[in-house]
DNA sequence: TATCAAATTTCTAATCATTACAATTTTATA
DNA sequence: TATAAAATTGTAATGATTAGAAATTTGATA
């Protein structure tokens, strides 16, 4: 079954150039909802391009982020995540399978107090961390 | 004047056995309420105390941070920033100026969302991003 | 279609925050 | 004081990300 999404189209929408490479990460994302590093869309895509280079995906991921057609996810304080839904939600943090999850929120009422300082926000961040429901009924610690 | 915060008995009500270096760097993040990275700290602590290793002021933020004495802010993809300020807010990074400010905010709405997933929540990081009001009015871009 | 400039990709090496690890010093206690 | 445990320190390693230069591709134009 073939994919609904339209990434030609995507990037065109974002002000972003088309090529091999830009196609197959804005795939990636669009089929990998797990949060991946950039270290994990390289690995996964190494196969079907062999000749990607790692500095590449570092670059195009910068671009997308710049033109605001992904996330970038600073849940973790090695890597950077990468999500392809720009929309309002928060993520949750594993501290013991270190898996992030989307979690359904509203972030309005606090954009309006930043805008009460004259603060202009561009991006919106809600991290939880603790322990998800398998971990936490079966903790590995 | 002299601060009131008592450092020592600070630590003591987080189980953290108290020494010179402890003392010092909870101190400095007493005073110092900007979000100071670890190397800042060092830099800020090593007149003070010469024999100072930046390693301890890693140990040592973290231990703070395992015992809930500080926060840790990933609001920032290259250094984690700190907080001692524990109680619930939220923060706004200035993509020009790169300082971190503090908003005030509620976040029990979002909370009680993870838990109906069955999230044992531990941490609440809401991040901001954007222009604070200096860099709005005369942007340096 | 050939040419040329700009954009994109790639490779290699550098950067730099953080941690690992072992040695040294300090602390607490018998 | 002797001794073990805890804390601190110094050095080297790790690893994500970026810098910078070279190679390749693309797109426009003649």
């Amino acid at each position: 079954m073939k994919s609904d999404f339209n990434a030609y189209n995507y990037l065109l929408q974002h002000d972003i150039k088309p090529s091999v490479q830009r196609l197959a990460i804005i795939n990636y994302l669009y089929e990998h909802r797990t949060h991946p590093t950039a270290d994990e869309i390289y690995a996964g895509l190494i196969d079907q391009i062999p000749t990607l280079s790692k500095t590449t995906v570092y670059n195009t991921l910068n671009l997308f982020h710049q033109q605001a057609a992904i996330l970038a996810l600073t849940i973790d304080d090695k890597n950077v995540r990468f999500d392809i839904d720009t929309s309002d939600h928060a993520h949750f943090k594993c501290l013991n399978c270190a898996k992030v999850f989307d979690v359904p929120a509203v972030l309005d009422s606090v954009t309006s107090v930043a805008l009460e300082h004259g603060f202009v926000v561009t991006e919106k961040h809600l991290y939880l961390k603790g322990y998800c429901s398998s971990c936490n009924e079966s903790p590995n610690k």
